[in-house]
DNA sequence: ATAAACTTTCAAAAAGTTTTGAAAGTTTAA
DNA sequence: TTAAACTTTCAAAACTTTTTGAAAGTTTAT
């Protein structure tokens, strides 16, 4: 395979990746192509590549830079803005993770929270089942919520390096 | 607060949790409905709790049995159909990343593997950035499948009282 | 064999999300 | 200050996904 067909499939699979994720597709296509790409690209390079307009890459980087995976970079004696994403897969798993921890484990553990104090009759199995399930998940979640909290501040090696070797 | 509000809270928090990691909404309510609920419902309970169509609640029905989440239950004697849901946490946990891991990460170490096999001129910066990326994806993405393949073999307290062990 | 009870399908409609592109805004150099 | 170079915004359009509901299909009891 060469070198251009294989940068279209990896944008690709990229793109697919991400919409299955909960990511939007361009945007994770246009991290695709700059992950890639050896040097920082301008909105016009990005989108003639990828074939977007204007605004649609202007709001997808902004939303990369939001997300703590790419970063402006200015080349002195030039106006325009140049875009590059980190390239360090660990810090890129540790970014992603942070965010949406943030947006969404933290929410949902304070929902459960609340849901802690639902009062009602200890003889109604209706509530019975309603306490032990939101129990149960509450449990869950807070073991998947400290282990992310652990991943966040690790080393790549050490983190998978430890797990794998209690894996096998 | 009343168990009717926390049971509504519950449904709407997994809806929205659901949806952003991908999953149908509704297919999420629904879930989070027989979650709580101490005995299997029908079709028609599922409609009248969520407000939704015949054909949605079938459908959605459906794509939770294909997820494993729910099974199909028949009263002797009854020619209705029950559903009900698995109510173990760390069971539907391990399901749900099964089946994302085959629908979603599968695919990607596969697409992965083929442009490891991309061919170019070693000393275009391009070819090296492009080589030197997917080398990294894809060894954090095997370590992902691997620590994943555990998940689903292990148990809840080894697997998470492992890792807490070493987490302190 | 029939009809009642129930389940499934699927085309069309609704809802939700993403993209466009032109206009407005901002910054810089002279 | 001006105008050129560039970035940002946002309402409307395009696209995608989800939902509806009526019709078709299936099963069961008699």
């Amino acid at each position: 395979m060469k070198l251009a067909e294989g940068k279209e499939k990896f944008i690709e699979a990229w793109g697919k990746l991400g919409s299955e994720w909960g990511i939007n597709r361009t945007m994770a296509q246009v991290h695709a192509l700059l992950l890639i790409s050896p040097e920082a690209l301008t909105t016009e390079e990005i989108m003639a590549e990828l074939s977007i307009s204007r605004g649609n890459a202007n709001m997808t980087v902004r939303d990369l830079m939001d997300w703590g995976l790419v970063e402006k970079q200015h080349k002195t004696g030039e106006r325009k803005e140049y875009f590059y994403a980190e390239k360090d897969t660990w810090v890129i798993a540790r970014q992603v993770a942070k965010e949406r921890k943030k947006r969404e484990l933290d929410p949902v553990l304070k929902i459960l929270n609340q849901l802690s104090e639902v009062t009602g009759d200890v003889k109604d199995p209706a509530y019975k089942t309603f306490k032990t399930s939101v129990a149960n998940i509450n449990k869950l979640a807070n073991n998947v919520n400290k282990t992310l909290e652990t991943m966040l501040k690790a080393e790549e090696n050490w983190f998978f390096g430890t797990v794998m070797k209690i894996l096998k």
